[in-house]
DNA sequence: CAGAATCGAGCCGGAGGCGGAATAATTGAC
DNA sequence: GTCAATTATTCCGCCTCCGGCTCGATTCTG
């Protein structure tokens, strides 16, 4: 991946607020901070994704993952499976429907990023 | 402000992951959607900022905007001022606390932006 | 095999957000 | 001066999310 030079604390702030306020009136569901972050963890980070771990690594309850859970399998942007070496634990898979969303949201913070 | 090359779509999923985690895993407080961007809004763009002007940027309801206000007012982030020139409008002021919240936010972005 | 440990999920009371409708205050139109 | 228009706010019922606790299923330990 290409090198990124330092972005400025203005070039930061004006970069989120374009982006996010793009995705807010965008019609899109609107992901909570939480959800948001274990979708992009499932889709950018090294499996496995097990709920207890994407607790720890967010440092929230893990009721709160399963809840997160819920909603982005009820949305098709994750798939749960269970763990056949471990049937304890649910192994969460990446599906189309997610990486497309993930894909558009993308393409906005590009976009803000080149109105900067 | 120095122009800033145009980010890949990973980078730009990247950036968001590794700045979303940390400020979810961080002790601040947890703003929703809506709520950090009527704060960025406030912060960066030009004034005046009222209800209704901020309600029709984002495409969400009149009490929303109050709701978040109520809160952000509540954290010491913004202030709300009666226009004197007109009474029936409120004007968004920003505060030292909230700039100093926004500076510590970009600095996690600007972080992740390092660690591209 | 028995008991402890670990995993994800369900339950529960509380807190907060949502939009539509109604309200009070203020201003503009005529 | 009167009535319509505009602004921010409050009220209402509904829905979602929160964390602590518990539970059943599964695996590990000895």
């Amino acid at each position: 991946m290409a090198a990124l030079p330092k972005l400025s604390t203005q070039q930061a702030l004006h970069l989120w607020r374009q982006a996010l306020t793009a995705s807010v009136r965008g019609d899109g569901p609107d992901l909570s901070a939480r959800q948001m972050a274990i979708l992009l963890s499932v889709y950018l980070q090294p499996p496995p994704h097990t709920v207890r771990g994407m607790a720890e690594t967010l440092a929230i309850s893990k009721p709160a993952v399963v809840r997160a859970l819920d909603l982005l399998e009820r949305l098709g942007f994750v798939r749960r499976r269970r763990d056949e070496q471990d049937r304890r634990n649910v192994l969460v898979q990446r599906t189309v429907k997610g990486s497309v969303f993930l894909t558009e949201f993308a393409d906005v913070v590009v976009e803000a990023g080149q109105g900067l």
